[in-house]
DNA sequence: TCTGGGGTCCTAGGACCC
DNA sequence: TCTGGGGTCCTAGGACCC
């Protein structure tokens, strides 16, 4: 009998096969992929590593100068963020043109949504698709909803179909520590073990109420239902509206010169007007991050009169939130975002 | 492992208003 | 004047995700 089902497609290792496409001739070599390809630059991570650089240590995240260590043979190759897009693109077209319901979750994961017999078999169809039109190879992960798909397609790595619902859920799921839950971090996890929450089992036992208390009124109860298996379950296909936008740079070495650090807040507000711009937005709020060595992080905020992507008016806001800090220290990052106004009807 | 960049949503406290 | 209850907006920070 047919019935409607949630599928996570993830695509395997996606700025790696898509440089994998660009390079043939680097198969089978531990390859990293991150910054300009500088591995030696400083405070640049890895975005991703092949599996043969994994072999040696290295993993996404790593500062580029570990990876070396690690791994002095590895091919570091800059990232190209226009390349990963338009790979991306190609995927979702071919999702699109399936009997589907497809939302885009990212570069490299769509929800699709489906009424049929067999979800295997749409699964299996659907990476046959990607793989023969992309050359791309992805996972598919099969649920009730989003959060049993997303698990379910994790489980599925690499290349495989696996059905993660409410029939296997407690079997799959009761064992593990509760940050197997999409939505549930390592900080969350530490909390809940303080409670004596341990497992996904513990969590889905616990009482939402005595989490509300602990969590807060919205998180507390969801932390349950997610252990519980549940989630959203509704494919939304119309495009996503950014709520906001930011640019951030992280320097090679602190700044210390406060009209350095004035002419780069500038800069980055001017950049974001300009993006703000170019997407038909207007800016409601801006908001000036400044990372301090080592690593301590402070943002200011501020609600402008009146909404605008005007560069010169989101200039003057940014430096005037500027104004507000303390510069006592070097700065090592700097980062200015604006929240947007909802789109004009 | 001296720790990127770009997002989203929630929380908590205070201001302010009726 | 020892003092309620609620609603909304603003700000700073936290957590999580890719």
């Amino acid at each position: 009998m047919a019935r409607s089902w949630i599928l996570h497609v993830d695509l395997d290792q996606f700025i790696a096969a898509v440089e994998l496409l660009r390079h043939p001739e680097l198969r089978g070599r531990p390859v990293v992929v991150g910054g300009s390809g500088d591995p030696t630059a400083p405070r640049t991570v890895a975005a991703t590593a092949t599996y043969e650089a994994r072999e040696h240590g290295v993993h996404s995240g790593m500062p580029l100068r570990t990876a070396l260590r690690r791994c002095p043979d590895a091919v570091f190759l800059p990232s190209d963020p226009p390349a990963y897009e338009a790979a991306s693109e190609r995927v979702m077209a071919v999702l699109r043109e399936l009997p589907v319901l497809v939302e885009v979750w990212g570069w490299d994961e769509a929800f699709v949504g489906a009424t049929v017999d067999d979800p295997e078999a749409l699964a299996a169809g659907l990476r046959a698709a990607v793989l023969d039109r992309t050359a791309l190879s992805c996972s598919v992960g099969i649920g009730d909803n989003k959060h049993q798909a997303k698990l379910a397609s994790a489980f599925a790595k690499p290349g495989g179909i696996f059905r993660l619902t409410g029939e296997n859920w407690a079997e799959v799921m009761n064992d593990r520590p509760t940050d197997a839950l999409w939505g549930i971090g390592a900080r969350t996890a530490k909390k809940l073990a303080g409670l004596g929450l341990r497992t996904v089992a513990d969590l889905a036992a616990a009482d939402p109420a005595e989490l509300a208390r602990a969590f807060g009124p919205v998180n507390g109860p969801w932390y349950h239902y997610l252990a519980l298996g549940r989630g959203e379950a509704e494919v939304v296909t119309t495009p996503w509206v950014a709520r906001g936008h930011s640019r951030e740079t992280t320097f090679a070495r602190d700044l210390t010169d406060r009209d350095a650090v004035a002419a780069q807040v500038a800069e980055l507000a001017g950049q974001v007007a300009s993006d703000a711009a170019a997407a038909g937005r207007l800016c409601a709020r801006v908001t000036v991050k400044v990372r301090f060595t080592p690593f301590l992080t402070r943002t200011r905020q501020s609600t402008l009169p009146v909404a605008t992507a005007d560069a010169r008016v989101l200039t003057e806001a940014a430096l005037a939130v500027l104004g507000r800090f303390d510069l006592d220290r070097p700065v090592r990052l700097l980062g200015v975002a604006v929240e947007y106004t909802p789109p004009e009807a």
